[in-house]
DNA sequence: ATCGTACTATCGTAATACGATTACGCTGCT
DNA sequence: AGCAGCGTAATCGTATTACGATAGTACGAT
């Protein structure tokens, strides 16, 4: 996946200290190294700092160089940040936080959503639904259409600041269908809550829809204690990377 | 305030953005132009680009220029955007939103405390609120301490996605505390709802917690209903700010 | 031993040049 | 006249060089 040698770049440094290559102090190496040791120009290097100081992830500063930030101050509802984290592997910390995040959220949204959705945002949650099913009966992609259910889910609550979770929240249901499918009957079983869900939505009973969501939750929160419980050490990705031009 | 001149023109193309000053179209002046009229060089003029990029304020390509994008694909958990809309005129649009935000976020983040918080936490929360007490008898600085409690109680979760969404609601804090002293009493009554919050943490108990901090968003919630009533137009922010270099 | 000053590493800003990409308009064909 | 293919130009992308600004560090003076 070449975009260009900015994207390259950020996302080299990104993953970096998302997976804590750097420490917290004044670690990173001074630009003119950087342009080196990566083979760009300043230039390049410049820009890219500076986006992943919009981002919250390093500060800089005439002779001090660019220091990492403690993690709390990342923008941890970035897009960016969150797939440099899941590449770096997914610590059982940021799960946890996940986990925490969706079971704080999701019920609200629902209930919102149930209020709120127009007839366009149920159209598209109905056919995300139809997408799960088609998956379930005649096999294919079931974990896109399930994140888009739960997308339009977010998108039907009309809320600016609860649609910007969809991308952290994806993130972790996609490790939790991760590991569905290793089950056996996994998106069998969840089929017919998510329809629950839908139903409750339609019929604009935002108690109903609560519940309905929490026993998906629930299932899904399960799941990953398991994961969690099961495997200690999860997997890190560790790739040299250097040469970002060549290809 | 003057930091520098990338920090001077980075905010003010995100105000002028947030603001609303160009269309979602393919708007925004080219660089060389934005040069001129901002009196820096290419070089800050780019890497100022980079940054809202990084916020997902706006997208760049060759030939089509730079264009906003749709404001629900902003950072919204950004502390910059955050201010920037802030200092535009918070729209009622936005206020909402942060209700809903609050009114979901609140209430978990004071159970999760009341399981999670330590000691040092405590102490913060208890010396924000001494710092409450103190404004009330003597007079001074409500507000700050108001917003320290929260954020004290915010930490004391320990979830990073929550600890987020401290810059967001204390926008909307601010916001509902800049009315309550117009109202006479306003702290005076609210700092036994604080108290009250704060005992059931210290004593572990989730549910009594969130009840306390259900009662206090509920009268915030009303002065800004208030509020959003009364005042049909709220403030906009109008100013030509060129030359960002002198002063 | 402590304070102050000079030094130097590192980022901040400017200016210039050229390459890369793509929207737009033009030309030529049907 | 309408459409398709191609060329052109506008605009961003990247590289290079140079110098100014800042702050940590070390040395020297008191």
């Amino acid at each position: 996946m070449i975009k260009n040698v900015h994207g390259n770049t950020v996302d080299f440094l990104g993953e970096a200290i998302v997976a804590g290559r750097y420490a917290l102090g004044a670690s990173i190496p001074p630009e003119p190294v950087l342009c080196e040791e990566l083979g760009v120009s300043r230039t390049v290097v410049r820009e890219s700092v500076k986006s992943l100081v919009a981002k919250g992830l390093i500060l800089t500063g005439p002779k001090v160089g660019t220091r990492v930030l403690p993690s709390d101050q990342w923008n941890w509802f970035d897009a960016d940040v969150i797939a440099w984290q899941v590449k770096a592997g997914l610590t059982p910390d940021f799960i946890r936080d996940l986990q925490d995040l969706r079971r704080v959220v999701e019920p609200a949204v629902v209930k919102l959503a149930a209020l709120r959705a127009t007839a366009v945002d149920i159209a598209q949650i109905e056919a995300a639904y139809a997408g799960m099913k088609l998956a379930v009966t005649k096999g294919g992609d079931y974990v896109t259409h399930d994140l888009a259910f739960h997308q339009g889910l977010l998108k039907a609550s009309h809320n600016r600041m609860l649609i910007q979770m969809s991308k952290a929240l994806s993130a972790l249901l996609r490790t939790s269908f991760e590991l569905s499918t290793s089950k056996k009957g996994g998106p069998a079983k969840s089929l017919p809550m998510h329809r629950a869900v839908l139903d409750a939505v339609i019929a604009r009973n935002p108690v109903k829809a609560e519940r309905a969501i929490c026993m998906l939750i629930d299932g899904a929160h399960q799941d990953i204690e398991q994961l969690l419980a099961s495997r200690r050490r999860l997997p890190l990705v560790n790739e040299p990377a250097l040469r970002l031009k060549a290809a």
